[in-house]
DNA sequence: CTGGGGAGGGGGCCC
DNA sequence: TGGGCCCCCTCCCCA
């Protein structure tokens, strides 16, 4: 399956929110407004404030998470924001090697991309990474091309993703060769935080809690996702019926489900 | 069908 | 350049 989400989306200048309030959830979260739904609404910026080409129907978010993100609606527009978003977002969505499932074989090369392999500039490398070992040279070969802008381009030979510069490139490889395992149960993570994660479904930890109802969780992702459950109205809005929802996937459902349209 | 928790993923940013 | 952390997002599963 594609996981088009995890091609990069148009870079938010304003994505940089404040989630000290988060953070001191650790050991204590408070709301610092009550969850009333004219404050939550009053808290939606004004379009000349977010991108004024493009209005916010479906979003709503709570005075808790910062205007920064693009939840539904977004996705949807063209990702043409900012010059590294167009060169990061310009590039397949097949991109198998994110998959969570083994790496598949590399795909044929789009003609550029193939231009650019036969180039006379190409450098390959074979490039030291935990856990390559046990995978066949071929696959762990790099290439350096250069694009007509002269630009070095680095490309991963698992999913032909191409990086910018070659620290990216190994940490997307890290994504391949899976190189923090858990010494509990073996199974391997890209990152060692994603492992520190893991550890904690072994463990129990949870640090994260909230205050509101003191349920405590392993995870920040799914505190926050906690969070809209106390909000009477939800970040992630379907425009046809203005029903709110907490996450963009029950939307998601709410709408392949059939809406009614009608308002409820 | 809906809502929510659990688990996991990648890219970006900062140091 | 690499590590740590953050954010956003998804899938799976269950009530």
């Amino acid at each position: 399956m594609p996981r088009s989400f995890l091609v990069r989306k148009p870079s938010d200048p304003r994505r940089k929110p404040n989630y000290s309030e988060l953070q001191d959830a650790c050991v204590e979260f408070t709301f610092q407004q009550p969850y009333d739904q004219a404050h939550l609404l009053a808290a939606i910026p004004p379009p000349e404030v977010l991108n004024p080409a493009a209005s916010l129907p479906t979003l709503i978010w709570d005075s808790l998470l910062v205007p920064q993100v693009r939840p539904v609606a977004w996705a949807t527009l063209p990702l043409r924001e900012s010059p590294k978003a167009v060169e990061l977002t310009s590039l397949s969505d097949e991109d198998s090697g994110k998959s969570s499932q083994p790496p598949s074989p590399p795909s044929p090369a789009p003609s550029s991309f193939s231009s650019t392999s036969a180039s006379s500039l190409e450098a390959e490398a074979f490039i030291a990474f935990p856990g390559l070992g046990q995978l066949p040279k071929q696959l762990a070969r790099l290439s350096v091309a250069k694009d007509p802008q002269s630009r070095k381009i680095f490309n991963c030979k698992y999913c032909n993703k191409e990086y910018l510069s070659l620290g990216a490139l190994k940490m997307h490889i890290r994504s391949h060769t899976l190189p923090c395992v858990c010494t509990t149960c073996g199974k391997a993570f890209s990152r060692p935080w994603l492992l520190q994660g893991h550890v904690r479904t072994h463990t129990g930890e949870k640090p994260f809690s909230c205050s509101h109802c003191n349920r405590a969780f392993a995870d920040r992702s799914n505190l926050r996702a906690h969070l809209q459950t106390h909000s009477d109205v939800k970040r992630y809005q379907c425009q046809a019926c203005a029903r709110t929802f907490s996450r963009m996937s029950l939307l998601h459902k709410h709408q392949e489900s059939g809406c009614s349209g009608g308002p409820r």
